[in-house]
DNA sequence: CGTGCGATGTATCAAGTTGATACATCATCC
DNA sequence: GGATGATGTATCAACTTGATACATCGCACG
């Protein structure tokens, strides 16, 4: 049900949890959410949302104009009590599926509304994928150092080093989320030092 | 011509520009080229072949076996002249496609048989493209800062020092391809010290 | 006032891609 | 002998993309 992707359909679920939005203030949010890469096109994003109406997790409410006279039929989508239900499962599930490289963005932006539990087990997950990425790129390069030509070198090796940041960023936020949330003085954000960079 | 994809009929000619390749190698080979995210499968990899042997780019040959008895029907396939001649042209390109975030990887995969101004255009293109992005992000944080709770903060922050720390890189690169190649002690990579970091 | 322009807004479609699947060969181990 | 898994070619329904069409709105410029 509702196409190959999940998450568009969580992604969905999960903005429309906050208010209800028509297709195209959804779109831009969803671009918001799935990052400067990977946008999502109305040809993906209408027929999910006929899915979702059809199952009955969403209702369109066609007559809804702002404030003054009927603008134009702007389709409004809100969740309906199965539909928020349902993203309360999908909320729960803490299994491959929530740490894969499409997933996990989308994931960790609906962790407000996550168990803290879960929260953990995703980002502990995403952990173990990551290293086990980093643990295959390592081996591939050392196995064929000697064969590449620098430039193919400097992008293996940037993209060993991305993972490594990234584990490490996890690091930090496994700590943050298994320290206690009450502690005084503590910002909103882990208020990491951004570590007195040379200039250029 | 070649579908949607340039990049795809680019690294193909790239590849079998080193050597001859059946399907099975290449796609392989192909998963090293596009990275660990972004796989090329066998239902975009064919017709992309089959182009490229329909435009005289590539050429297949049925009879290639190793090097012992007829081991199965592997078709292997091969640059023409066409197709070398096409791929230079390709790597001469230095205009938006070469840096987009489709492209880029690819286009610098492929920089040992590329021109150094050619490189360096590219390079350059890159960063500004990256750039604009940080410009685009950055704002958009300062506008929406008090509105997200943290775990959007931190997943838009980490996201911004990601493309931070791909300028600097690429200030390297640049730095490097600018300055004089032959000088003495210079290792095959820019041997940046992993900046010694704090263990956790 | 009109008219051109860009943002907002809904919707569709040809062309292209994915993930699964089918099928066959080969090497290795039990 | 047969089970398992890598190598290898190939296809297809279901899905996505990028382009396009079309309409409304605000608003600046002459």
């Amino acid at each position: 049900m509702s196409r190959k992707t999940g998450v568009l359909e969580l992604a969905v679920l999960g903005l429309l949890h906050e208010s209800p939005l028509h297709g195209y203030e959804l779109r831009k949010r969803l671009s918001a959410v799935f990052g400067p890469v990977k946008r999502i096109s109305y040809g993906s994003l209408y027929p999910c949302l006929k899915d979702l109406v059809a199952t009955g997790l969403i209702a369109e409410d066609a007559a809804a104009s702002v404030s003054g006279v009927g603008k134009r039929g702007r389709t409004v989508y809100k969740l309906t009590a199965e539909g928020k239900e349902r993203l309360q499962d999908q909320l729960g599930e803490h299994g491959p599926s929530a740490w894969e490289d499409e997933s996990f963005g989308v994931r960790m932006a609906f962790f407000a509304q996550t168990d803290a539990d879960v929260r953990l087990k995703i980002l502990e997950g995403r952990r173990s994928r990551l290293e086990e990425r980093r643990e295959k790129v390592s081996s591939a390069m050392s196995r064929t150092r000697e064969k590449l030509d620098r430039y193919t070198l400097e992008l293996q090796q940037h993209g060993l080093e991305s993972v490594e940041r990234e584990v490490r960023w996890l690091n930090e936020l496994i700590a943050t989320e298994r320290s206690p949330a009450g502690g005084p003085g503590r910002g909103a954000v882990t208020a990491r030092p951004r570590s007195a960079k040379s200039p250029g």
